[in-house]
RNA sequence: GCCCGGGUGGCGAAAUUGGCAGACGCACAGGACUUAAAAUCCUGAGGAGGUUCACCUCCGUGUGGGUUCGAGUCCCACCCCGGGUACCA
């Protein structure tokens, strides 16, 4: 054994005889219960960055431990290596994707093999292959083939200059962020996926997800937004059949409702374009209206802008004769894309019934015990209805039902219910993708393309300058013949969106190499569900809904039995640097590498999890990582100091008594304390392991560590060397998950000839971990006045005597009157006086 | 704007259920070792004030209110920071 730490020849040795052995591998073994530990994907974008070097050692600690602890651990890896950022990366370094996106996993690959982390690499998946996507288009045209992907008309970022679509990230305050050219907005024929069928049941089974955090089920509970109310139809007037459907929550308003507004986008609108009086005002307000962010105006404190069409609608229950107006508050996306506008029950309507004096007739009124409305607002809660024909005088909630009822009767609408959540927009303007597999010809129509004909390759180019669909400028692409007439046709141009991607790579791990199917199915019987699903916070919402969303698909297709694929869900804190996430180009990423080389992976590892809580987010600061050094070094370094004396494995059976008699009895006391504090660091790294609180789990280790120098200390020069030998062998298990080579190689030159994968998680015993002595706080009206000694399990008037006789107390309630006494047993008395 | 989080010493943080605020670590200070320094080992420390120091008092978990014997923890209002907002992944 070298005095020095030498982490870099320990780092190498361990990495390279784990390989060897394949320490990783794993398959379906029914005697073992096994794990499912997944992180999220990484996208290639270079290299490792802090925050993946988080993630990572977080999902391999679990794993790490969930193997010691006797599971058969599934622990894979793979690259999400389709994206945005590969084309731009072409564009401005002049290299295609392809090399680009295979260069960054070449690297990042070995920079994850240098970090240690037990994943089972003969699983990895690139999604970019045809091996992977080809069963992206398998499972589009499973979706095709039942009406669950289709196309219609979806608005997109258009930049005039570049003639391309632009990503939202593209967009920069409104202006392209290449020529600085205003963008606009343009509706473009798209393939969608319909989620919005299983809405329902995604709201629903969110019930079922109880070990999710709470916060990201409501994310989705509120991105999901289900609201219950009706839908009414509004005839316009003077047009034929035509009538304007639209959807409210509060039916009870509707004979307040004074005009309508619809979506700028809205399909009626573009009929009404060339009224002579109208046409040309409505015309500059739509084209104003391509150029407004959708967010920004939706926004409440956006100037609220509208545009009279010249049309009336009736009012179905008032009969009376409303403007139809078109306004930038009113989105296509949520609802109908129309609105019936009650301006003194709702603020938004209220505030443009002002701008553009409107009348704002009270139909609701408080009821008696409610506060008065205010003046100069709108009154948006439930009362009582006036002014409503028949209707009026009823309360808010029996009047939604009754004239529900009255609208279905009558044919003009009816009870409905309505999302928030809008269909998957699957398509993109892009090359770097997976192409979509379906055919366009003049004669048969939109065909899929048939499934002995997969993958549809995406053929290797580095033609992505500006304009248009990348691929639709490759003929040897877009040609093909028709797979029903045998003639001339194109093909689709677009790609999937990346979140195809990342919805079902984790059942590809359970056999990753399967050629004849996407996944084979007994193994995904065996690994499935995810146990524990680790990644960043910024994806709650639209991977972890898409990836839901799939897998109920999937279940319809026949092809899993599951609701729901992930059964816990961690969701870590991102790594910031000075207040802010880490990107190039903000041009504050930390690469790991220095560090590895400066100070090891273990050494890193053990710091990145020992900083901050792994739901946090973390500020990353160098200071700090030296103390993480300076504990394995110490560590080392008791080791060193007594690795020669220690008795030897073979020896352990052996009679304790020798060894402990023959130092006498003047240490016993110590003994038992480390003895103690070793029992109880084990519960406690047991514990916070399983709560996944890594951090307070390693400051238990170093106390640990820290009585262990009391220990050898205080019992110079006559440890009880059997007792010591106990404790490191614990201590390498306990940091296994943090510090694995360090671990393994403590273990080695503890005499261990069986590696990490072949050891178990050490065992606690509640007795030897119990305190001999417990505090008990006397506090006076509160404040802590006195603290008392006392064995544990004293009872509640054991401790009251205690309390009332401590000469420190005597003096706070000498004279006083009593008015309560708090006992909370084994922990604190709280005397209340006056 | 909307939805979801977060705010505790000089710094990163801890505090399973409402019960001693500040474990552990960084930085700092002092001591031991050393010719010296580094490294190491040991000790100290939330802030203010008093006593002349081993003791005591007050203040203290973003701000202001509230509930409670007791609040970092629960409730109400507000301020600041972060994430998401459907084409970054």
């Amino acid at each position: 054994m070298k005095e020095q730490y030498d982490f870099e020849a320990i780092e190498l040795k361990w990495q390279r005889i784990w390989a060897e052995e394949g320490d990783f591998a794993v398959h379906e073994d029914d005697s073992k219960e096994k794990y499912y530990v997944l992180e999220m994907l990484p996208y290639p974008s270079g290299a490792l960055h802090l925050g993946h070097v988080r993630n990572y050692s977080l999902g391999d600690s679990v794993a790490r431990f969930k193997g010691l602890r006797g599971y058969n651990v599934l622990h894979p890896i793979g690259w999400d290596a389709f994206g945005l950022p590969a084309e731009n990366a072409a564009i401005r370094n002049k290299v295609p994707p392809g090399p680009w996106t295979r260069d960054n996993i070449a690297r990042m690959t070995t920079q994850c093999l240098r970090m240690g982390w037990s994943y089972d690499w003969s699983r990895e998946i690139t999604t970019c292959t045809p091996e992977y996507y080809r069963w992206n288009q398998w499972f589009f045209l499973q979706m095709y083939a039942k009406g669950l992907a289709f196309k219609s008309s979806g608005s997109v970022n258009w930049c005039e200059e570049c003639q391309t679509v632009l990503a939202n990230e593209q967009v920069v305050s409104g202006r392209c962020w290449r020529d600085d050219s205003v963008v606009v907005q343009k509706d473009l024929e798209q393939w969608n996926l319909r989620i919005t069928d299983y809405a329902e049941e995604l709201l629903q089974d969110l019930d079922k997800l109880n070990a999710w955090p709470d916060k990201v089920l409501t994310m989705q509970r509120n991105w999901i937004g289900k609201s219950v109310g009706a839908r009414v139809w509004f005839p316009v007037v003077d047009a034929e059949d035509l009538e304007i459907e639209i959807f409210t929550t509060r039916l009870d308003t509707i004979y307040g409702a004074t005009f309508m507004v619809l979506a700028p986008e809205h399909p009626v609108v573009r009929n009404w374009l060339d009224d002579s009086i109208h046409g040309k005002t409505l015309r500059a307000f739509l084209e104003d209206m391509q150029q407004q962010d959708r967010t920004v105006r939706s926004a409440e404190d956006t100037e609220k802008q509208g545009v009279f069409t010249g049309r009336y609608a009736l009012n179905p229950f008032s009969q009376e004769r409303i403007p139809i107006w078109v306004a930038n508050f009113v989105l296509m996306e949520y609802g109908t894309g129309a609105i019936m506008a009650v301006p003194a029950h709702d603020q938004r309507d209220f505030e443009f019934a002002e701008k553009y004096q409107l009348p704002i007739p009270t139909v609701i009124e408080p009821a008696d015990d409610q506060a008065e409305t205010e003046s100069g607002r709108a009154f948006p809660d439930y009362g009582q209805l006036v002014n409503s024909g028949p209707f009026s005088g009823l309360a808010s909630r029996v009047a939604q039902e009754k004239m529900a009822e009255f609208a279905e009767t009558e044919g003009i609408g009816g009870k409905s219910i309505s999302y928030r959540l809008r269909d998957w927009g699957f398509s993109r303007q892009r090359y770097w993708g997976t192409p979509i597999p379906i055919i366009y010809c003049d004669s048969c129509g939109t065909l899929p393309v048939p499934e002995d004909q997969l993958p549809v390759l995406l053929p290797e180019t580095d033609q992505l300058g500006l304009g248009g669909s990348p691929l639709a400028k490759l003929p040897e692409f877009v040609q093909v013949d028709c797979p029903s007439c045998g003639g001339t046709a194109r093909r689709e141009t677009d790609t999937m969106d990346t979140f195809m991607d990342s919805s079902w790579y984790f059942y590809r791990y359970t056999d990753a190499q399967i050629e004849s199917h996407a996944i084979r199915q007994t193994a995904v019987q065996y690994w499935f569900p995810v146990d524990i699903y680790i990644g960043g916070v910024e994806h709650a919402i639209l991977h972890l809904i898409y990836m839901r969303f799939f897998t109920k698909v999937m279940r319809d297709l026949g092809l899993v039995a599951l609701d729901e694929p992930v059964s816990a869900l961690f969701t870590q804190g991102m790594v910031l640097k000075d207040g802010a996430k880490m990107s190039k180009s903000l041009g504050n990423v930390v690469a790991p590498d220095e560090i590895v080389s400066e100070y090891g992976a273990d050494t890193l590892r053990l710091f990145i999890q020992f900083c901050a809580p792994p739901e946090g987010d973390l500020d990353w600061s160098h200071k700090g990582l030296e103390g993480s050094f300076r504990f394995l070094n110490r560590l080392w370094r008791m080791l060193f100091r007594f690795h020669r004396q220690l008795p030897s494995l073979e020896r352990e059976a052996e009679d304790v008594s020798e060894a402990v008699g023959s130092r006498g009895q003047e240490h016993q006391s110590e003994d038992r304390k480390l003895r103690r504090k070793l029992h109880q660091t084990t519960r406690k790294v047991t514990q916070d392991l399983e709560r996944l609180h890594q951090n307070t789990a390693i400051a238990a280790i170093m106390e640990l560590l820290n009585s262990v120098y009391e220990y050898v200390d205080s019992t110079e020069p006559q440890p009880d060397l059997k007792l010591l030998r106990e404790v490191l062998e614990t201590m390498a298990l306990l940091v296994t998950p943090f510090a694995p080579h360090f671990a393994e190689e403590m273990r080695s030159l503890l005499g261990h000839k069986v590696r990490l994968r072949f050891a178990s998680w050490p065992e606690f015993d509640p007795e030897l971990a119990r305190e001999e002595e417990i505090e008990v706080v006397i506090q006076v009206n509160g404040k802590v006045r006195a603290k008392i000694v006392t064995v544990p399990g004293i009872s509640s008037d054991e401790m009251e005597k205690l309390a009332l006789g401590d000469e420190r107390i005597e003096s706070y309630i000498a004279g006083k009157r009593r008015i309560k006494l708090v006992v909370v047993p084994g922990k604190l008395v709280n005397i209340v006086v006056a």
